[in-house]
DNA sequence: AAGTCATTATTGTATGACCAAACTTCATTT
DNA sequence: AAATGAAGTTTGGTCATACAATAATGACTT
């Protein structure tokens, strides 16, 4: 053991933790104090087994795992960039697993009731607190909305994007990043299916209607179309994959 | 090589992906298909190792990276636990990478706002949807926490306790995992913080407000109530910990 | 039959080796 | 001098082996 920098100077561990949970602790000390600043590869795995006296086992787990919790990024067969954890690095993490449940039966029914009910918080707030900025964003949107009409993929795209504005309102990181997520989980399912310019047409109108609605103030009006709305979108989805 | 059931029947790996990763999705695929059951453990490494034809170092590298998804429950010493993967699981695995996330300033006042979102809503549909059984759940839940006032700790349980039942209501199995979410990313600062009988009578009496509100089946004065308490609450943590 | 202890099985860690891909260096060419 | 390209060097990915520590097992004792 070379032992410079010896991370258990006792040595006192091999009972309970893993020499591994050492390493990943001291790794992520380094990124936090940003002695390994974001976008910095971290040093060979060689030069860590030196510098800290472990094995390139335990070297290895440890940056396994922090690939795993997503604050590095590893690329086969290149050196593990640091990447400071956020809300999209939690999600890339989280996004595996959920993934993986919405296989279950009901789990994507669940998954959408709960954006029915954070949308329709949000078209509440936006009817009380929107700006005019806010105002022109989703005019805008709904414009390229209607222009999409007919355009299955492009609709959908602007169907999205309408929708995203909601959460970008509020000027809260975390929510655009829950959208993202819903969007990743959910879209496996919308974007697939082939929607009719009448379709298309029902869902612009319902989109105007939201948004008359919070022109004119009036949440509670907001809400209901937007549950309206998302309701039908289900049941479109839920009559085309029989499955769920 | 024994190869007997080898994965990769043409070893024409090597070149874009990690011979783990082809293990850990053999071992997804198990897992769903119930050739793994949950609560198993699985196989010895030396078994795989046989078995599918790699070398125990990636084998550990698959384990490792299952555990770390929440697939399989890793102990130390002990076989992993095949652990179907749903909410708690998911939690567990984000929990880690949004933890880290917390101390960066501001984030945790982004994730409060958020739960001020979800619960306004939450208090708004529980004021037209609750049955009967919610709101005796509602109504005992309001005892025990007035009893419990003076107590400081016993008193954030059972305000805690309080809130969980509106993520309840929905019947939607995703909203308790994100109310333990909330819980266990916020509480840190609210469950060290000593609270005075006053502020727990005040605490309490916002509460019973919310609770009034809701018997009165009148959605926008119980999201009133919610988001005056939430806002109080928020400040008195901000005043405690001014390194928000 | 129940408890105790030795044996075995299995995980955690260390070490060294090798390959192939990525990176560096430096001479060659233009 | 700059671009090119061909070496050598570094480094991650994989394998094999060994040993220590601990859990599971089974034999033994009482």
């Amino acid at each position: 053991m070379k032992n410079s920098t010896n991370l258990n100077s006792t040595n006192a561990r091999t009972r309970n933790s893993r020499a591994a949970d050492d390493l990943i602790r001291h790794f992520v000390e380094q990124i936090k104090t940003g002695q390994l600043k974001e976008g910095e590869p971290l040093p060979p795995e060689r030069k860590i087994v030196e510098s800290l006296g472990v094995s390139r086992t335990v070297v290895r787990e440890a940056i396994l795992s922090l690939a795993n919790k997503g604050l590095v990024e590893a690329r086969h067969r290149y050196r593990p960039v640091v990447r400071k954890s956020n809300f999209d690095a939690a999600f890339d993490t989280v996004n595996d697993v959920v993934s993986r449940f919405l296989v279950e039966p009901g789990s994507v029914k669940n998954l959408f009731d709960t954006r029915i009910l954070l949308e329709s918080i949000l078209v509440r707030q936006a009817s009380t607190d929107a700006q005019k900025e806010d105002i022109t964003a989703l005019n805008e949107a709904l414009i390229t909305n209607r222009e999409a009409i007919g355009n299955s993929e492009l609709f959908y795209q602007t169907d999205v994007n309408f929708h995203s504005i909601f959460y970008k309102i509020p000027q809260n990181p975390v929510l655009p990043a829950i959208h993202r997520a819903y969007t990743a989980w959910l879209s496996p399912r919308w974007s697939k299916m082939p929607s009719s310019s009448q379709n298309n047409q029902i869902n612009y109108e319902a989109h105007q209607k939201i948004y008359e609605a919070i022109l004119m103030r009036d949440p509670d009006t907001a809400e209901e179309c937007l549950r309206e709305h998302l309701a039908y979108a289900w049941n479109q989805v839920r009559d085309y994959f029989q499955d769920i």
